[in-house]
DNA sequence: TCCACCTAGGTGCAAGTTGCATCTATGTAC
DNA sequence: GTACATAGATGCAACTTGCACCTAGGTGGA
């Protein structure tokens, strides 16, 4: 038994609100175009992302009001969709910070001290189950 | 215009493999059952995961060989699925960590370079254009 | 006895998301 | 006019998710 249908190859591929978070980091201070991100994000060690899912990444972040886009003909040849950051995009860039930061001390708290009582220290008399507990594994 | 037909209400939530990463790291250590590891989520501020997904989670992750898991019939009640992470487990745990680290460096130096470049005034004004269009690359 | 309720795990479905391939269109080089 | 690079977008199949609902063991009360 060891796999039926995983969706997952072993690989550790990022999701799609890293994605986005990736978008707007990247369009913090200046603007750019969807063609532009994909290589950069490709140049930054990020291929993983398709370009598929970078375009409709940033019209759905468009439709959330995070981005602003215009279209930009001024250069040769085909035109170019420049998005921008809305204060939106800011602010959801910094609760995305914020955010994978209580992800991060979070996992590494329950790491490093196996269990976690939340604050509420309620366990009061109703023992501790000790399930058949496995430490060390 | 906060969504028109975005998937998103404005509200951050954790990705599905955030959600493996939480439940693997609430393992390392003990073994835990699912019903369990739902409510301690919920304990830990972190109910906006569903029971359905944790259950799923935690099959999906058997069939990936990240966790194992046996019946416990020794308590009353329902029979217990009882999880205990495997090695390949640990190893995702630490490079799911890793993989944050890189997410959260990059999403600085990236946030870094834009405000370097545009002066950090954030005034926002109507106009103003955003800068210009290509950093280092 | 029957019923309500709690624990514990699981499933079906609709909706959403993603990767892949493919398509449009513009401009340049030959 | 053909090939190629740039630039953006979409159709489809596969997968994931949230929600509601279901099974099932056990306890306690009317």
């Amino acid at each position: 038994m060891a796999d039926k249908k995983g969706k997952n190859d072993g690989k550790l591929h990022p999701t799609g609100e890293m994605l986005n978070a990736q978008l707007l980091a990247m369009l913090k201070g200046w603007s750019a175009y969807g063609y532009e991100l994909t290589q950069r994000l490709e140049e930054a060690g990020l291929g993983e992302y398709n370009k598929g899912s970078i375009y409709r990444a940033l019209r759905q972040m468009e439709g959330m009001g995070l981005v602003d886009s215009m279209w930009d003909t001024s250069a040769d040849g085909p035109a170019r969709r420049m998005y921008s950051l809305t204060q939106a995009g800011t602010l959801f860039l910094e609760n995305w910070l914020t955010m994978l930061d209580m992800h991060r001390s979070m996992l590494e708290s329950f790491v490093e001290m196996g269990r976690v009582m939340s604050g509420s220290t309620d366990t009061s008399g109703s023992d501790e189950e000790t399930p058949s507990d496995k430490p060390g594994a």
